[in-house]
This record gives structure tokens, sequence and C-alpha cells, in this order.
RNA sequence: GGGCCUGUAGCUCAGAUGGUUAGAGCGAACGACUGAUAAUCGUUAGGUAGGUGGUUCGACUCCACUCAGGCCCA
């Protein structure tokens, strides 16, 4: 006999299966159509506020899971700052500008590219970073992520762009912005400055030389005939030799003096049997140097007049040479920042073409590439040279030209990070500033320290311009805040490719000279890091009247933990730089994706899981508790076997609701019972749930969703479903509809 | 190579300041119900706490080293 029809089971057409992957599409065309974004701002009008401000994603490609982590995690915040009363404006942005679109672009262009004028190329690059944004737009979206999607911002934007190059004037009045050498991957074949991203390792024959720097006999306090004592360096760039201005010991490595036959020659005590098998030397005499013999030495230049300072660096290694590095600040990133942290000039006499200028009269106009055997020659006329060969190793080449590249010092524009105590001021920020998890403090501040200065310019065409220019006559640069200022207006009214589409003439302030009389002014080309476009982006959004809603500083900054370096910093400097403190007051950061097994994901392991595929699949409902489900402090793991458990937690929570929502289809507020009448079973439930609450919002606090999901999912599963529910069934089930007991059971459910 | 971080059952995570047989949910196995049924309930089995060595009367918790992994830099 079925009883079923004899007792009161739960009634609903709440169905038993979600069918996300079906039914999220129309929900959010749903919250599209009726703007629940601007529905919830408007339900919040006058209340505080709570701004978390977006760092930009950049426009190119469509999201990877590492973007919904991030924006699920913002959209979280948002709206349990928004539950909790408070008005949580959220506008999501771009970044728009910078050298991977460029580069996407003029792949996508090919030859055309080159008969292309720069304002047709960055035509281009803007369609590229428009279609981007929309495809990006919609992804978030379709993540159930909400936000101001009428009014985003995007570095691109006239007003935005302005806005950059108005801030960049600001800062450069204050004195932030200096202009000075720095080495640069630079292609001689194309004349051009190359970005890492377009540096291509390829095999190169080089010249190997073991080269002799002799030392003045009154600096040596050691033992060994002082008048034929050398430092030996090794290096397979003979050409970046009179470049030389110093040699890098380690400062924690073994240093000896070595007699070889009549003379005596100072290497790493390490390197001393690579040394002699490669030049067949065989040493006879050892002298063990101490860290103040070394550095009390005067090491001359082999071939020009000048000393050759003794640094230490730990750039400096075992693997191969001597121990000793030849070090060319002009010429070598080591070299460059061994050279800064010791006062060296960054020097550089090489021309755009790769050939020597004057400043090497010797063998001016003669082409780097073609002067090894004519320094080798040099060396060996001055008995400076010990050994020569040739090694084939990976070496860079210009990706377009397939040519080899050089390093090369050119003028660079600067941001100061030691004017008017710059450092200092984004130490006391640190402090300021409350850290999510709390070891960012350390590591943030860590970056702050050794940071050097920020080199702002780049020789490309996607960006922002940097408004300065050049006497004709004097060579001299010309870049004034009100130069900056003037352009800052033009942009904002005819667009920032004025720049290259109109007259000198036109974009400076009429009458403007060079302080050599000249009025003979050049535009130059250099373009804005793009890390400058997103980092003004607190000043461009949140102090902007197109967002009212908005206010500067923001409450939070939300990215992955790479950022610290990346755009927290960025940030950082030009708040500090204009308004003496940090552009936000929370900075939190989360892990990275890795699989399923704990390891990067990247194309070549072909280990990617594409979100858009995840929620095909399970629905972005499941992606985003699984957002909610990892300690996102650490990094996370994604994979099949991951999300079908937290769809089964899902359909668990689900389940629970929906025999609730079963059991009161019949309810109505007057068979509600009074707390003190209800049953003790009843009674302990409220205690449960209302602890539940109070411990939910408290993880909510402080930011850790994995608890609540936790928390929830084992009240459902325990408290609720095997417990109260058990409990309760056959006085659900049995008792006639009106009975106080029921209705006890359901009054407070 | 350097800075910062992570490593507790198959999975996701708990475990205040070192102190009884290291916990939960999910999953698994087995069983129950067939009156939450593409559900639900019960029982059980799973951990040398990455590894090694120290400090301590006592360490998952402190220290050193090491392995594996991540981000950033070189």
């Amino acid at each position: 006999m079925d009883y079923s029809k004899t007792v009161n089971l739960p009634v609903t057409d709440f169905p038993m299966r979600a069918n996300l992957p079906q039914k999220e599409p129309a929900i959010v065309k749903k919250w599209n159509d009726e703007k629940i974004y601007e529905q919830i701002q408007k339900s919040r009008e006058g209340e505080k506020t709570y701004i978390l401000h977006d760092g930009p994603p950049y426009a190119n490609g469509h999201l990877h899971v590492g973007h919904a982590l991030n924006k699920i995690l913002k959209d979280i915040i948002v709206k349990h700052k928004t539950m909790m009363g408070f008005k949580s404006p959220y506008v999501p942005g771009w970044d728009c500008h910078g050298l991977p679109i460029e580069l996407l672009v003029t792949k996508e262009l090919g030859d055309k590219a080159k008969e292309m004028s720069k304002v047709e190329v960055r035509g281009k690059c803007r369609e590229s970073a428009e279609k981007y944004v929309g495809i990006q737009m919609e992804e978030f979206k379709r993540l159930g992520v909400f936000g101001d999607y009428e009014n985003p911002y995007k570095t691109m934007t006239p007003d935005y762009e302005a806005r950059i190059v108005e801030v960049f004037g600001e800062i450069l009045k204050k004195g932030y912005i200096s202009r000075n050498k720095k080495p640069i991957y630079w292609c001689p074949t194309c004349v051009t400055a190359l970005a890492e991203a377009e540096v291509e390792y390829d095999m190169h024959t080089s010249s190997s030389i073991y080269v002799k720097f002799p030392i003045e006999a009154s600096s040596i306090k050691f033992g060994g005939d002082k008048d034929k004592t050398s430092v030996v360096i090794w290096t397979t760039t003979p050409w970046t030799i009179p470049a030389n201005l110093g040699v890098s010991f380690h400062p924690e490595f073994d240093y000896c003096s070595y007699r070889f036959n009549d003379e005596y020659l100072i290497l790493a005590k390490g390197l001393l049997e690579q040394f002699e098998s490669a030049t067949g030397l065989k040493h006879s005499e050892v002298i063990e140097l101490t860290p103040a013999d070394i550095a009390e030495l005067h090491v001359r230049h082999p071939f020009i007049e000048r000393e050759s300072k003794v640094l230490f660096g730990r750039h400096v290694t075992l693997e191969a040479g001597t121990g000793i590095v030849h070090t060319a600040p002009g010429h070598g990133h080591d070299d460059y920042i061994a050279g800064l942290a010791h006062g060296l000039d960054v020097y550089c006499p090489v021309d755009d073409y790769g050939k020597y200028t004057s400043d090497f009269p010797e063998m001016k106009g003669i082409h780097v590439f073609k002067a090894d055997p004519e320094i080798i020659k040099l060396l060996e006329s001055k008995n400076a040279l010990i050994f020569t060969s040739k090694i084939e190793h990976s070496y860079p080449h210009c990706w377009r030209c397939k040519k080899p590249l050089i390093y090369r010092a050119t003028e660079q524009w600067f941001f100061s990070m030691d004017h008017d105590g710059m450092r200092k001021k984004g130490s006391e920020a640190v402090d300021a500033t409350e850290w999510v998890p709390t070891w960012g403090e350390s590591r943030f501040r860590g970056m702050v320290d050794t940071r050097p200065d920020w080199c702002l310019s780049r020789q490309r065409s996607w960006g922002v311009p940097i408004p300065s220019f050049k006497c004709g006559d004097c060579n001299k640069n010309l870049m004034t805040a009100e130069s900056v200022q003037f352009f800052a207006d033009i942009a904002l009214k005819d667009g920032i490719d004025t720049w290259y589409s109109d007259d000198v003439k036109k974009l400076i302030p009429a009458g403007t000279k060079c302080s050599c009389g000249s009025d003979n002014l050049i535009k130059e080309y250099d373009i804005l890091d793009v890390w400058f476009d997103s980092g003004v982006s607190h000043f461009a959004v949140l102090d902007n009247e197109k967002w009212p809603e908005l206010s500067w500083p923001a409450d939070m900054y939300l990215e992955g933990s790479d950022q610290h370096r990346g755009w927290f910093q960025s940030s950082l400097w030009p708040a500090l730089a204009l308004r003496g403190r940090a552009p936000f007051k929370t900075v939190l950061t989360h892990g990275f994706v890795l699989d399923e097994n704990g390891k990067a994901m990247s194309k070549s392991v072909g280990n990617v899981i594409a979100p858009e595929k995840l929620i095909e699949q399970f629905g972005a409902d499941i992606l985003r508790m699984w957002v909610s489900s990892e300690d996102y402090r650490n990094d996370v793991r994604i994979g099949m076997n991951m999300m079908n458990q937290v769809a089964d937690s899902y359909r668990r929570i689900r389940n629970t609701m929906k025999y609730i929502i079963g059991n009161i289809a019949d309810f109505t507020d007057v068979d509600k019972v009074p707390y003190e009448d209800l049953t003790d079973v009843d009674k302990w439930l409220l205690h449960k749930l209302y602890h539940l609450s109070e411990s939910v919002i408290k993880h909510y606090e402080k930011f850790e969703f994995h608890m609540v999901y936790r928390k929830i999912l084992n009240f459902c599963a325990v408290e609720l479903s095997s417990i109260y529910f058990d409990v309760s069934k056959d006085i659900l089930y049995v008792e006639c509809f009106h009975s106080q007991l029921k209705r006890s059971g359901i009054s407070w459910g």
C-alpha cells in the first residue's frame, strides 16, 4: 500500500536540478535588462561608501581562470559590503595601451605595418583594444560580476589619456622627473630600441677573451711582484672593453694572486682550474687575498688612461670566467646596476648605428660587430691579452630583422625614488596601509626599499606620448610643467594623436624657446610606460566628476600578489608625489591559480583550463563557489575533480533549501508561533543559526570566504539535514496542518 | 642565485600563545530507508603532519638544513 498520500510531504516546484549552464544566461540577461547594478546603487543612496578600485585587466585575449578568481573575489566583497549597508560602487576598468597589443596588431598587419604611419598603427591598436574590452566585459558579466558596465574606465579614452599627461606634468613640476642614461636592448640594424618581449635568442659566435687589467703597484698590500700583478677578466663581447669602467668582485668569494711564469694574476679560487685548462697556463705560487686587499686595489683600464674601479656585487658568479667581471654600465644590465650602486657613469661610446663615437677616437666610425679583432689586436699590443678563442652561445637577436642586438645606454625619462624623500614616504605609506594577508607588508616593503628609479619612457608607438621637445640647434631637451599642461589640454580637446599629426608650433605655448634662445624645437616620440597609465587610475577614475559616487583614496585594492611589484607600486608613487599618501587603505592579494597538481598553468604544458569551459560544464555559480571554497591567500588549485566536489556541495546546500521550501509551502504569518512557545529542538536550531550568522559575518569582515563556505556547508549537512530535519520529520509529516507542534517547527525557519 | 610565501587524511580546509589517543565536511566502502528518492540517514576505513637533524620533560606548532611548488627579481 502506498502511504505517501496520507502524510504531509514537502510540496514545491523548486526543481531538483539547478541546470546552471542552461539557466544562467537568462538570469544574466534579466539582471542586465532590469539594470540591477543601478538599482542596487540607488537603494544605498546616501549611505557610507566602500570603494573597491578595480585594477584594470589588459585588453588582449579572453579571460583566464586567474581573471575569474580576481573578479569574483572583488564581487564577493562589493556584494558583502552592500549587504552590510554600504554604498559600494564598482567601476570596472581596462588597461588599453602597451606593447602586447602593439605586437599583436603589427603581427596581424604583417608587411603592411611598415607602410603605415604611426597614427594609423595606433588606430589599429585602439580598435583591437576596444574589441577585447567588449569581449572581456561580456565574460565578466557572465561570471555574475556586478558593476557599472555602462561607464567603465579605459586608459585610452581621451579624458583618461589627457589625465595621464596632466598627472605626468604635475609630477614633473614637483621635480620627480629626470633624464638619465640606461642601457636597453638596441637593434643597430633597425636603429630602434627593443623591449624584452621582442628579443629572440639564437646561437651566435663570439670572441671569448681573457684580459689583464694592470694594478697600480702602490695599491698592492700583499706579496708577489707588484709591478707585474694584474686582475683578470673574461668576456665574450670584446667591443665593450672601451666602455669598461669597473671590475666587479663577489663579496664572498675567495680570491688569490697566482704566479704564472714571472707575473701574478688575480682570479677567484673557484675558477683557477677552469682558467688553467682553458689557457693552458700553470701556476707556481699562491697568495691568498682578503676582501680588504681587494678593496684597496687601484686597477687601470688596459688601453685607456683611466681607472677601472673595483666593485663588489652579487651578480658575479663562478659559472664561467675568472670570478671578476668586466663592468661597462652602458652595455649591460648587471653592469648598470652595479655601476649605479658605486656611482659610475653610464658610459656608452656607441651611437644609434652601432658605431663607436668620438668618445673612443681610436676606432671612431667602426661598427662594434666588426671591432672585436681590432680590440683584440689593441689588447695584444698592450700585452693585456692572455687568451682568446671562439665561443658559440645563445645571444639576443632582433625579432624583426633577426640580426644580433647590442645592449646600449640611451637617454630615458625617470621617476626619481630619492627626490624629496620619496622612498621614505613609501615606507611610511606601507605602515599606514592594511595588508591582507599580513606578509604582504614585508614583501612590499622589501620592494619599496630596493626599487631603482622608475624608467618611464618607452620607444614604442602604442601609448601616451611624453610631450618633450629637443632643441634643433643645441640638442638640449625641453619639457616644462607648463608645456606638458598645454599639451594635456590639446589632448583632451582634440585627441592625443595630435602629438603625431600636428605641427610643433601648435603643441607648445607660443613663444617657447630653448635656453639657448632658439625656437627650432623638435618633437620627441617616446611614450610612457603603460604602468604609468594604470598607476594614475586612482586620479583618473576615483577623482573624476564622471563618477561622482567614487572618492579618493580607495578603501581597497585587490589583485594577484604579482602586483606588489606592479600596479600597487605604480599607483603608490604618483599618489605620494602629488598627495603624500597611498591611494589605498587596504591592499588584499590573492595567489595564483595552479592546475590540479599544483603546477603553474601554461600553454606549452597544456594544462590551462578556460573559465568558459567550466561555465559550460558546471555553471558560473559553481565557479564562484569554487572561489569561495579556496583559501586564496595561498595559491589555489583547480581541476575537474575539485569542480565536481564543489558541485556536490552546491547540491547539498540546494537540497537543504528545497526541503525547507517544500515544508513552508502552506505557511502564512497567521500560523507563526511566538518564540517562547517553540519546542526545544526549534529553539536549539535557532540558537545554532544565530551563531552561524554571527561567525559568517565575522569571516566576511576578515575576508575569509573559505570559512564562510565551510561553515554554511557544515550547518546544512549537520545541524539542519542530519539532526534537525531528521528530528522534525515525523512532526512535519504526521501532525495535522494547524497543530501547534508543526507550526512551531516552521515558524522561524 | 636573492626576496616573500606554501606544503596537515583521496579533495577542500580547521586546529590561540608548544602539552592528553591531530579534527570537520566532501569523497570512498559498507549498510538503512524508499514518507526530501537523479535525494536522504547511519556506520567504517583513511594522516610516519613533505623530509632530515636540532632545541625542549614534551613539537604539527620553535630553530637549522633539505625536497617539492608558487610569485617577484636576478
